[in-house]
DNA sequence: AAAACACCCTGCCTGC
DNA sequence: TGCAGGCAGGGTGTTT
């Protein structure tokens, strides 16, 4: 379930790899992604073929590769989704929808299960409607103030309003649940209502975040950094996937609800309606 | 207008 | 042992 974290770990992991060099021939499955949309072969050969890799960065979700001068490749994760370091003789593994050829004989591969991921060569990242729409990223441009702003503004229940990507970009079921316990607010308690916490809020949302990078990403089931390796940040996780437990702060047992079709994990104790 | 819901997709797990 | 059904939650388009 790559969140901001794991994104995170996955762009710290190539970059090394892949700042200064220049991609050769691309591919792609043919095979639609998120919404039945396929990437568009011919731009993705036109653009990324000798295209030279400036830097990498991470906006929200999205993994951001510049190209030089211009323009780069725009990279979703989605549910299932990896962006992998291979050598370019490796079997392709089943779900591969799109390769690039890197000296030296690698690749750069992205697979992809259930294909709610998006790959796609863009001319300019800043015209892109999905990366304008982004709200303010938690750990760099996020303040309790505009917080505060924002949950003020809102009647959506507080965790519905973290996992808004509009509002702040980068938060998933894993870590707004974990972030809601740090910040002993209740998942349901309508957002405006915390308006006042907003500096031990985003004091939550942080550390959460930070831990989980320095754990280099939450391993559920699935998720692996561009070198294949898991994460180890299940073990750091408080609340989620632990119902029935006890709380590492009260002893009560952890509960489980179902919101927007979604698992939410709390303690009813230490998180206040 | 904002919030809730349905949908896309495959792998894994459970229960018969 | 096989198979159906439920679940996982990323984003977005549609409905309420």
């Amino acid at each position: 379930m790559p969140e901001l974290p794991e994104v995170e770990t996955v762009v710290r992991t190539l970059r090394p790899a892949l700042v200064g060099a220049t991609l050769g021939r691309a591919w792609a499955s043919g095979l639609p992604l998120r919404m039945g949309r396929r990437p568009d072969l011919t731009t993705l050969r036109a653009l990324c073929e000798g295209a030279r890799i400036r830097d990498l960065r991470r906006r929200g979700k999205y993994i951001l590769i510049d190209f030089a001068p211009a323009g780069g490749l725009l990279v979703h994760l989605g549910m299932t989704g990896r962006l992998r370091l291979h050598d370019a003789d490796e079997p392709r593994a089943k779900h591969t929808h799109a390769v690039w050829q890197l000296p030296k004989s690698r690749e750069l591969r992205f697979i992809d299960p259930r294909r709610f991921g998006w790959v796609a060569a863009v001319p300019d990242f800043e015209a892109l409607a999905e990366l304008r729409a982004l709200g303010p990223d938690p750990l760099a441009e996020l303040d309790a103030a505009g917080l505060g702003r924002m949950l003020a503004a809102s009647r959506a229940p507080i965790k519905s309003f973290l996992l808004d990507q509009r509002r702040i970009a980068g938060l998933g079921n894993i870590y707004a649940c974990e972030a809601l316990f740090r910040a002993r607010i209740h998942p349901r308690r309508p957002a405006r209502r915390a308006r006042g916490e907003s500096e031990r809020l985003l004091a939550a949302i942080r550390e959460t975040l930070e831990i989980g990078i320095a754990n280099r990403g939450t391993s559920l089931r699935d998720f692996v950094d561009a070198a294949g390796t898991p994460g180890r940040n299940v073990e750091a996780l408080v609340v989620y996937g632990r119902e029935g437990e006890a709380c590492t702060v009260c002893g009560a047992a952890i509960r489980r609800t179902v919101d927007a079709g979604r698992s939410t994990f709390f303690c009813r104790r230490c998180q206040r309606h």
